[in-house]
Order: structure tokens, then sequence, then C-alpha cells
DNA sequence: GTCTATAGGGTGATAGAC
DNA sequence: GTCTATCACCCTATAGAC
């Protein structure tokens, strides 16, 4: 079942994230990881010759999903701000399996960041920072209105994945909207 | 050099801490944490008969902080959300050791929570309630604003727990001070 | 209270058969 | 390409001396 090197990796990083976010950093033994792709453990080494190896397939998979999303988030029809900060409530985790592949891969790189891989810090800052200067575009170059709604993102981010829930969402992503929309209309502040 | 069982409890909690924060949950080991505390693996597990009561020693010592830290903000002269925003904001970790006491233990439990550990996770929920109440109060009731204003320094949080940095921090904090006057001069919107 | 020694289980990685 | 052994290491926790 599956000879194909190409999908063998890929079925691979997908248990490792998938892991990762399910049950934890810890839990996501190359025994583990290999079960749940349906090979053992010496064949996922053929494919990831360590357990770094392995990570950084999960970075090229970051980047590769980032890319799109970036592009879906350029056009997207609210707007970049709008759409941020609404795909960063994330719903169902810790146990559950996070539907969205993007958000089930950044789940698995922000905990694998949270236990000193460098590698993953600078990857995660490389991606929003590109989020937050296509926000940046939308509010005409205000910086600081920039990252105060990428901070609002980040902060529903940061609760629903931990499986905390955000029961207004509704009403904080109108209030963006306003926020975005006053800056077109009247000055800004700074 | 130290009998006071108390006392001993207490480093054994800090070292613990520092060490989850500064090097990762993995590397928090029995021995580590004994080693740093200065005792020997046998003398932790005679104070916490478990890791997992070590760790419900790190909750007991998040509790007292967040409580101080309630009082602070209550009364600080810029007003519970400025002093959220700004005290979301740490700075130095990841090899480094982070300053604030209550940091420490906070970005030490997050590690934690991420673990998969459910009581982690509830502790810092019931914190992070009470803190939101706060600013809740300050906006005069208006609860999509009081989540704004928290999930900004949310936001900054995330980052600066892995070690980005947030260069126009000051910006960031007095745009939402204008924010939260705003909400007590004009309307608010909803 | 604190130590050493050790049991018992799990983990990443290698070697070599198929 | 994928598997089964197997190694060396590290971790939590217990037992019992001091």
């Amino acid at each position: 079942m599956a000879r194909d090197p190409a999908a063998t990796r890929d079925r691979l990083v997908d248990a490792f994230a998938e892991i990762v976010v399910g049950s934890g950093a810890r839990s996501a033994t190359l025994e583990a990881v290999a079960a749940a792709a349906g090979v053992s453990k010496g064949g996922l080494l053929y494919h990831f010759g360590s357990k770094d190896a392995l990570v950084d397939g999960l970075l090229e998979r970051l980047r590769k999903l980032a890319a799109e999303d970036l592009e879906q988030m350029r056009t997207a029809p609210e707007g970049p701000a709008v759409y941020y900060v609404r795909t960063s409530a994330t719903e169902g985790l810790q146990g559950d399996e996070v539907v969205d592949p993007l958000s089930r891969v950044i789940i698995a790189t922000m905990r694998l960041a949270q236990e000193g891989d460098t590698r993953t810090v600078s990857a995660y800052a490389a991606i929003n920072e590109a989020w937050r200067q296509l926000i940046e575009v939308q509010v005409g170059g205000d910086r600081v209105l920039a990252r105060l709604v990428q901070c609002i993102g980040d902060g529903l981010w940061a609760s629903s994945s931990m499986g905390i829930p955000t029961p207004d969402l509704d009403d904080v992503v109108a209030r963006v909207q306003q926020l975005v929309e006053s800056s077109r209309h009247g000055d800004g502040g700074a």
C-alpha cells in the first residue's frame, strides 16, 4: 500500500503534526508517528534520517501551506485583517483533530518551538511577518494598527490553541472591521 | 544548607520553572531540577512525591503570584488595560532568564499546558478570566472591547514568550489607551 | 531530610534481512 | 523501500542507608 516515496513522506509529516497537536510533542515518538502513518519505525527513518529531519519536513510543509494561505488572505473579500482575525480562532482540538491543515501544522510548529527548537521559531517569525505586512497594506501603512490587529488575531489563536473558546468571536471580528475602516476614513492617531 | 522544608520546596519550584522556561519542558527532568535547587533527586522526591506533584506546586505558586498581580493591576495608575498590555510584553528568554517571577511561572505553566496537562490549562483559563473582568470594569462593561484589549496583550505575550521582540510596543500601548479612553468619552459601537 | 543505588519502562538511532 | 532486531541512553519512581 503505497510505494510512492513522496506520498509516504507526506503521510509521515501529516501523522507527525496530528500527534503533536492531539497529544503533545512528547507523545510524537518515532514509533507513534510511524504507526499512525502505517509504516514501521525503520520505514520512517528511511525517509527521515532523524527526528530533526522530520521536523524539517514539517517546516517545509508549513512554508508551503502558509504561502497558499497568504494568497487567500490577499484576495479575501472581507480584507486581510478580518480574514486574519477570523481564521485565527480555530476550534476543537486537544484530543480531537484540527480540521484545517494549516492550523494543524502551525499548532504543531509552535508546540515544537516551545521545546526550544530555534528553527521552528524563526520559521514562524518569518510567516508572521508576512501576514502583518499584508494587513499593513490594507490599513494604509499604519504600522501600529497593523500590529494591533495581528495581536488580536494572535491572542485569539493563543486561547483557541489551548482549547479555550471565544464566545463572542463575531463581535470581536466586527470591532476589528470597525477599526480598520476608521483608519481609511478618519485619521489614525499616530 | 537549608533544612527548612518550605524554603527547599520553594527553591525546587523556582528551579523547575526556570528550567522549563530556559530550556523547555523536556529538559526539566527531576534530576536537573534537583541539581539546580541544590538537592539530589531523592531529596526532591521527598518534598514532591512525583512529577505531577511538582506541577501542582508550580500551579500553587502561579495562583499566589497571579493574585498579587491582580491587585497591582487593579490599583495601577495607568489603569488595568494598559497595565495588562504593557506587562504582557516580557523580554529576554529562551536561554536567558526571565526576571519577572510571575512571567516566568506563567510561561512555564503554558509550556506544560501544551503537553496536554489539563490542570495547567484550567488554572491559566481561570486567571485569564479574572484579568479580563478587571479590564471589563475599566472600559465600562464593554465586553467586546475588554476581550479585544486582552487579545492584544495575549498576542504580544505570544510573541515575546517565543523570543520575538515587539519593536513598537510603546506605540501599541498608546493606541490601546486611546481605545480605552474613547470608550469612556464617545460611544463604543456595540 | 537527604542521600545512593537500582529497578523498570521508553526513546532515538543503527544494522542487516527481505 | 520497508521490515525486525537490537543498542545505548535517559527518565520516573522506589528502597533503604545515613
